[in-house]
Parts: structure tokens; C-alpha cells; sequence
RNA sequence: CGGGGUGUAGCUCAGCCUGGUAGAGCGCUACGUUCGGGACGUAGAGGCCGAAGGUUCGAAUCCUUUCACCCCGACCA
């Protein structure tokens, strides 16, 4: 202990460890990659411009997927009239007890300074800012669809929301968050079921093959539905702690809010017909979700197909005499990636190379290139992947880098993937009923126990879902709904 | 809302019990030596101690009031 040496090999770029403090952990890899901090606004974060533009690239590849698939963009507002949410029973349940409400609009000189509401000016129906737009869309469609042919209607908005909760963490679960919410409206049944079917498929794609975000698939039990759905689909992700994160939705709303809202048609046979509705999101929890299944303890790894940065060119100056031309060697082999359509900087600050090294350690950019006169003179880069670390430093040409590089980006792209389905089958344990459950989680183990579905109906599953904060998460398509898995969860 | 706690430099905190006029580490600035898996030295910049009253010759420190935030519970994309 008393070789500072010795300690600074061993030393990890976070702490602490996520073996020692797996909350703590997460907060420091935000903070250390400079993704988001906390704002003087309680529950409500800021989105730094490095996070921000992983959140671009996940919002602007599925964007284009969604209007691949017939939605389009639209905008409502952001204040709802509380009239509107309660009017629909269960959801109005589900959500009332987290709303901001907006009652007033004007402020005045209170009577010991500052600004007060001004009583005159007090709305005589107050409004609350969306926790989600199901009622106000919902009044919109009830005036846009008169027809069959009306149908399907396919809309989506990327926005936020508020849900004022009362703990909050970056990212995970914060008082306003952005995401997308898809809100659809169609004919029949069966088309609203595989609305949902299908989007909950584009999510698993885009998770699995930009993200290498890896989860189960399946319907949630009736109590864990969204509030008004008659069937919710979720995306259920595995953290390195085993907890489970609910990483995407989407919702079958049957003919619950068509009813409640008014959302009727003539149909086909002239009769006045409910339409099917559908809803669907992804939030900026599931960007917290790839830094808790990615993350190691040197800090954030980005997938990367949506990193900001995929390569980092680091140029390594020996001596000042030689720093231009060592200069304009970097930027030449960055021009060339940027054609080769390669997300690449060159981080040529007046800063000592450790420094910028462990700065692109801890902001988990996929390939980082080291470029000196030894790989000047010899028309060649060195280059380490991130999740592999330094024992992966491998050198060749120049020519040989650029015609490789799209490859060494996919193969950090399949290592994430397939590494986090390992890990998440590896923790997922099969158990017969309750008191294997029981056993599991008393034994201090963390992860997914799967179950026969039939245990859902055993009343001691209740008790041992409180006794160890469990909850269900969903019952997998890829066991036909025979199983359900219980987990802790975030 | 129930129970606990904290407000002092950009950040994390010490000082408060036992009043005497502001401290540390990190970060930041400048210069020098450094720079391929976390650097040192030297010199600096930066705070009316959450707010308002009170006690006192004197308050970060004691008293009163107030505001804000954090943690534990129920809820949650």
C-alpha cells in the first residue's frame, strides 16, 4: 500500500467499483463522461451536450424507422386541462397522484417580496403538464377520425414529460423526461394488437442491433399495465447489479379511451364504431439503461453504432518541433474516416496526452487511436477498442486502419451485445413457484427468476414479492407466456 | 405526508460544542519540467459562511423565524 506506483496501476478510472457501490457507481459514469448533472430544478437534470447527442442519435435513427413504418410527426401541447385526464378512470388513477398542475397565469409583488401567483389571475380549470398525451391526443382524433376511412392514424411526437416523482436519479427516473410517444387509432382489434406487436419488434431490432441493449419481450401481468391498457408489452432490460430496467413499452388501449374520449367512426357496414387505440414510447431511462448494461469500472463504453464519438484520434507529441506536421498527419487521417462516414475527432487540446487518454476512457468512446512519430514515420496508427482495454493496442498501416475500422466498430458492437446476452442469461434462473423465489432472493442472489405463469395465482407469491421488493416483470414471447419473470427492478 | 439530516470557494467538506473577523483537498489561471494507461514544482485567482431578525464591544459559531435541498418509506417510463 505504501508504493503510490503499485496503487495507481490497480487505480479504476470510477470510483467506487460497481462491485462496491453499484448505485454510486452509475451517478460517477454520468458525471465522469459528462452526459448530464443536476439542475437547480428539483427531480429535473441537464442534459449535457455529450449525452445530448447520444440521445440524437437514438432518436434520429428510430425516427426514421417510425416513418418507415406509416407515422407521422405531430405536436400537442404541453399543458393538458385536468378535465381531459379524468376522463378516463384507471388512467386518471394511475397518474393523478404525480401530476404538476398549472393554476395560474400571472404573477405578482407578494407581500414580503418576490413573486406570488396573482389571485386575480387564477385559471378557472387548472391544467397539468403531461405525464403523457393520451387524453389530449385522444380529443384530437375524437374530431379527426368520422370515418373508416379515416383509419388507421398514426401519430407520434418526440417531447417530454413531467411525472413529478419523489426520488429521482439522472436519467433513470427523472421529474421531466424526454421520449417519444406514439399514439395510434385503428379500425379493428386485431390491427391495434399488432401495432403493438410490431413496434415493440422495431424497439427490440433498434435496442438489440444500435444499442447492443439486450431484454426480454412480453406481456405484462394485468396489475403491472400501463393505467387504462387492456394489454402492456414491455421490453424488460438486465442491469449489472441484475435489477431489472423496463426499458420500452408499448400499449394496447383497447377501446377504453375511444369510449371515454369519444373516438367513434361510421364503419364499413354504416354502423357508429369505437376506434382501437395504441400507444408506445422509449425514454431518455433507456439511455441510463446503456450506461448501467455497457459501463465498466474505467466508465462508460457507447455502443457504436450511436456513439457521438466513434473514433478518437489522440496525437502524441514528443517534441513541439514536430507537433505540425504530426498535426496535419491526424487530421488527414480523420478526413479520411469522415469519408468512409466514420464519427471521428481529433482531440488536438493543449492538454498532456493521460489526460485526454482517460478522458475518452471514461466517455467510452469504441476506438481510440494513438498517433506519435514513431506511427508518423512509419505511415501507420496504433489503436485500442474500449471495451477491451489496453491489452488490445494493435498497430498497422494507414490504409489497412481505414479499410478495417468499419469492422473493429462492429466487432465492439457484437463483443457489447453478445457479452450483455451472456450476462443476462447467465442471471436469469428457472424456478418452479413462490418458494423457490423465496429461496433465491433470501439467499442474497440478484437477477431474473422465471416461473411458471400458473405461480401468479399462488397467494404466497404476494407476500414474498413485499418481503423482498419484487415485482413481475413480463411473461417472455420466447416462452409461448407459459413463464413470468419476478426481479427486483428500478 | 411520516421519520432523519444538511446549507461555508466551481465541487466535496472542515471550522460551530467552548463567539475574536475564513480553511483544506480537488478543480481553475500563469510559468517551468513533463506527455505512448491518471505528473510534479513554484506563484496566483476565487467565499459579505442559505435568508431575515435578535443577543453581544464583537456572530459562520449562540437564540428565534424562514426558505431550500438531501436521505429512508409508499409510487413510478
Amino acid at each position: 500500500m505504501n508504493n503510490p506506483a503499485k496503487q495507481q496501476n490497480a487505480r479504476t478510472a470510477i470510483t467506487p467499483t460497481r462491485e462496491q457501490d453499484f448505485p454510486e457507481w452509475y451517478q460517477e459514469v454520468v458525471k465522469a463522461a459528462d452526459m448530464a448533472e443536476n439542475s437547480p430544478v428539483r427531480g429535473s437534470m441537464i442534459i449535457k451536450p455529450y449525452g445530448w447527442a447520444l440521445w440524437e442519435n437514438m432518436t434520429r435513427i428510430f425516427d426514421a424507422w417510425l416513418k418507415d413504418y406509416g407515422i407521422q410527426n405531430a405536436y400537442f401541447p404541453l399543458l393538458i386541462p385536468v378535465s381531459f385526464l379524468a376522463k378516463e378512470a384507471e388512467h386518471v388513477e394511475g397518474f393523478a397522484k404525480e401530476c404538476a398542475v398549472v393554476t395560474h397565469h400571472r404573477l405578482e409583488k407578494g407581500p414580503k417580496g418576490g413573486l406570488v401567483p396573482a389571485e386575480a389571475a387564477k385559471l378557472e380549470e387548472p391544467y397539468v403538464i403531461r405525464p403523457t398525451s393520451e387524453t389530449i391526443i385522444g380529443d384530437a382524433m375524437a374530431r379527426w377520425v368520422q370515418s373508416y376511412r379515416d383509419l388507421p392514424l398514426k401519430l407520434n411526437q418526440w417531447n417530454n414529460v413531467m411525472r413529478w416523482e419523489m426520488r429521482t436519479r439522472l436519467f433513470l427516473r427523472t421529474s421531466e423526461f424526454l421520449w417519444h410517444e406514439g399514439h395510434c387509432a385503428f379500425e379493428t382489434a386485431k390491427e391495434a394488437e399488432a401495432d403493438t406487436l410490431h413496434v415493440m419488434g422495431l424497439y427490440k431490432r433498434f435496442f438489440e442491433e444500435y444499442l447492443a441493449f439486450t431484454g426480454f419481450v412480453g406481456p405484462k401481468t394485468a396489475e403491472e399495465r400501463f393505467p387504462g391498457a387492456i394489454n402492456t408489452i414491455g421490453f424488460e432490460a438486465m442491469m449489472q447489479d441484475g435489477k431489472a430496467l423496463q426499458a420500452a413499452t408499448t400499449h394496447d388501449l383497447g377501446q377504453n379511451f375511444s369510449k371515454s374520449i369519444g373516438i367513434k367512426f361510421q364503419g364499413r357496414d354504416g354502423k357508429e364504431a369505437f376506434a382501437h387505440t395504441t400507444s408506445w414510447a422509449y425514454s431518455t431511462r433507456t439511455l441510463g439503461g446503456m450506461i448501467m448494461m455497457h459501463g465498466d469500472d474505467d466508465g462508460m463504453i457507447m455502443p457504436p453504432r450511436v456513439a457521438p464519438v466513434q473514433v478518437i484520434v489522440l496525437p502524441v507529441i514528443k517534441d513541439e518541433a514536430g507537433a505540425g506536421a504530426l498535426m496535419d498527419f491526424c487530421n488527414k487521417i480523420a478526413d479520411d474516416l469522415k469519408k468512409a462516414g466514420v464519427a471521428v475527432k481529433v482531440d488536438s487540446r493543449d492538454m498532456r496526452t493521460p489526460d485526454k487518454m482517460w478522458e475518452a476512457v471514461k466517455k467510452g468512446i469504441p476506438v481510440r487511436v494513438e498517433v506519435g512519430q514513431r506511427e508518423m514515420e512509419a505511415n501507420s496508427v496504433t489503436f485500442v477498442r474500449r471495451d477491451l482495454g489496453k491489452d488490445s493496442k494493435t498497430t498497422c498501416t494507414v490504409p489497412e486502419f481505414l479499410a478495417k475500422v468499419s469492422g473493429v466498430l462492429d466487432d465492439v458492437h457484437n463483443g457489447l451485445l453478445s457479452r450483455n446476452r451472456k450476462f443476462r442469461d447467465d442471471n436469469t434462473f428457472d424456478g418452479k413457484g413462490v418458494s423457490d423465489i423465496k429461496d433465491f432472493f433470501a439467499a442474497g442472489k440478484m437477477g431474473f427468476v422465471r416461473v411458471p405463469v400458473e405461480t401468479l395465482k399462488d397467494e404466497a407469491l404476494e407476500k414474498v414479492k413485499d418481503e423482498f421488493k419484487l415485482s413481475t416483470r413480463c411473461m417472455p414471447f420466447e416462452d409461448e407466456g407459459k413463464k413470468v419473470l419476478i426481479a427486483k427492478s428500478y
